[in-house]
RNA sequence: GCACCCGUAGUUCAAUGGAUAGAAUAUCGGAUUCCGGUUCCGAAGAUGCGAGUUCGAUUCUCGCCGGGUGUACCA
């Protein structure tokens, strides 16, 4: 039974005893006891007064006198303003700390087959360029959503959607059929997501470079731009592409899967995966089709250049187009289509898109005109939304070269991690194997915890230096504390402590008593941090924890504890709080290493 | 122009409408060191501005100021 529950059915009856009035569970507004306070839960009464008809101090009293009165748990109270502060008795602790301990999982809710299926779609590349930290950000978020949304006993089909068709794929296409000398990532061992990035790249240069020429010779320009060769080439590819002919076809599938190998590395080393992909190249028509079926229903409308929108002003939004006057699609398309595809593919009870926030207008745009189309799920798409990631030094800019890469980041990041431990001295009693796999760990948990411990739906400064820090805020420092831990515990394994008969009449400190209680608050964290689709909640859970068990190891002994059931209390206490950091960064997808 | 989002210590981040706005880092001063050095305690330091709603506002409403994003036949 959760305590916290069982507290406020304690108070509801009470309340209903002393006043004679029913109240239910959302009245009642229980908060953890802040610490220059005694006492483990705080009732405010304020929200209760309209029934006591009394003052926040007498209403606090009475109510804190009946519930000590009337349940042994509850072991005394003191009232400050009308707050009213409870303490439970140390052997209610004990008692918690014994049934988390035989419950490994916790915290966790399992799948079966009646649970709702989430589709969570994320990563969304381009397959014109390497990913970069703003994919970071939007993997390990959507990694992280998924692992939480599982542990809430949800059923999961984590999705990628890949944008491979389009002018941009003919850019880096063009460029290297005119340039390119047949080289193949084997041939210039580069990974072939950034050969194929290096080509777009070259694209955009050639492309500048022949505008410049042009607008030298006097034209404006827009002249120039309508002017371009390169430009027109690439047009004319996509054409060939959207005909099907062959030999534009086998280079753009040649291209890709050189991409999509590049892509599978990172994702390797990132840890994140996906159990469905879908392809824009396959969803596209269906969307296209859906369009045309919308507009002989007589739900969109056709401009005199044939060109197909939707209007969207009943639902305060503008026009949308459709369909080019070419017949070629655009964004809005594809999504129409990839959203119907899946619908027909998984009987999903909610889908969420992670995606940035620059794309909120797109989304609203979405759920109104699949809404209008008919679909019933068009209204229950989430659009997961997070901010930016910026540099100390300022804004990512592709046009400026300052994107940061995301294999490069982790490759230094690692890197960073190895030259810190060997300062440190930390990895001289390691194998090189096992060197090299913490420092993996440290490096990633250090990228990987900066990014998610901040609010999904802000903006954030991303900081190498003071995310690698092995103090502070910080994933190494987590990591570190488990290790510890596990340090300690295998050296009490060596001493052998006894499990003592009986443990339930020691008297604990507040601090034990807050450990336990912070143990406790992990099942609604990772709760609350599902239903709010907000996964900085949980990474500031287990930092919170951490910092508590810190304060508790520098204050207490706990190998030479003489006091048996104590010692065996804290070894207990220190071990679930071990767990319990191993299950949070887990599912921020962070591994932490019982040694460093 | 219009729409949406964001303004919190020097800096990076917190705070279901609740108590004296928390951490981290940087600075200064102490303590501890079972197992492990990276532990702990203290000092100093912040809600952009102005109204309103109420027992109570960082949070909700309105108006300014400052920043971002969107408003594309780019994805």
């Amino acid at each position: 039974m959760n305590l916290e529950k069982e507290l406020q059915l304690l108070i509801i009856e009470a309340i209903a005893k002393l006043y004679n009035a029913e109240v239910n569970e959302s009245q009642i507004t229980l908060q953890k006891t802040k610490k220059e306070f005694t006492g483990n839960y705080t009732l405010v009464t304020f929200p209760l007064l309209r029934i006591s008809k009394k003052s926040p101090e007498q209403t606090a009293q009475e109510i804190g006198e009946t519930l000590t009165a009337n349940s042994a748990f509850i072991e005394s109270f003191n009232v400050i303003k009308g707050f009213l502060n409870l303490s439970l008795s140390s052997s209610s602790w004990v008692k918690t700390l014994e049934e988390i301990n035989n419950n490994p999982t916790y915290g966790f809710t399992q799948a079966n087959e009646d649970s709702p299926l989430y589709m969570v779609e994320y990563s969304s590349p381009n397959t014109n360029k390497p990913l970069h930290l703003g994919h970071v950000r939007n993997n390990l978020l959507g990694h992280s959503l998924c692992e939480i949304l599982k542990a809430n006993g949800k059923k999961v089909v984590k999705t990628n959607i890949v944008n491979d068709r389009g002018i941009h794929i003919c850019k880096s296409m063009l460029a290297w059929k005119k340039w390119g000398n047949n080289e193949t990532p084997e041939s210039s061992n580069k990974k072939g997501d950034h050969l194929i990035g290096d080509y777009y790249v070259m694209f955009d240069q050639k492309y500048k470079g022949e505008l410049a020429e042009l607008e030298s010779k006097g034209l404006s320009k827009d002249e120039a731009e309508a002017q371009s060769t390169l430009m027109a080439e690439a047009r004319e590819m996509l054409l060939k592409w959207e005909k099907n002919d062959t030999e534009t076809v086998n280079l753009w599938k040649m291209m890709n899967n050189w991409v999509y190998k590049g892509f599978d590395e990172t994702y390797k080393e990132m840890g994140v995966t996906f159990d469905k992909i879908y392809y824009e190249s396959d969803t596209y028509l269906v969307g296209r089709k859906r369009v045309l079926e919308g507009l002989e229903k007589g739900l969109f409308y056709k401009k005199e250049d044939n060109s197909i929108w939707a209007d969207l002003s009943a639902q305060n939004l503008d026009h949308k187009l459709l369909l080019r006057a070419d017949g070629t699609s655009v964004y809005m398309t594809q999504d129409i289509g990839t959203a119907k595809l899946r619908f027909d593919d998984y009987p999903i009870d909610t889908m969420i898109y992670v995606v940035g926030n620059e794309q909120n207008h797109h989304f609203t745009v979405l759920s109104a005109l699949l809404d209008m189309m008919g679909y019933d799920f068009g209204k229950g798409l989430v659009h997961f939304s997070y901010g930016m990631v910026e540099l100390p030094e300022g804004k990512m800019k592709s046009r400026e070269g300052t994107v940061v890469d995301a294999d490069d980041l982790m490759k230094e990041m690692i890197e960073t991690a190895r030259e810190t431990s060997n300062e440190l001295g930390k990895l001289d009693n390691c194998t090189p194997q096992e060197a090299s796999d913490i420092v993996r760990m440290v490096g990633l948990g250090a990228l990987k915890y900066f990014i998610l411990k901040v609010d999904p739906r802000k903006n954030m400064t991303f900081n190498p230096e003071e995310s690698i820090d092995f103090n502070g805020h910080t994933g190494p420092f987590i990591q570190y504390t488990h290790a510890r831990i596990q340090s300690v515990l295998r050296k009490a394994a060596e001493l052998n402590i006894e499990i003592p008969a009986v443990i339930g009449e020691i008297e604990l400190s507040d601090k034990e008593e807050g450990l336990v209680h912070t143990l406790v608050d992990f099942a609604s964290i990772i709760k609350q941090s599902a239903e709010e689709y907000n996964v900085s909640l949980v990474a500031n859970y287990v930092y919170d924890l951490v910092k508590e068990y810190n304060q508790f190891y520098h204050d207490f002994s706990i190998l030479r504890e003489e006091n048996q059931a104590l010692r065996y209390f804290r070894l207990m206490l220190s071990k679930n709080v071990a767990l319990t950091i191993k299950k949070g960064m887990c599912l921020l997808g962070i591994d932490v290493p019982d040694r460093m």
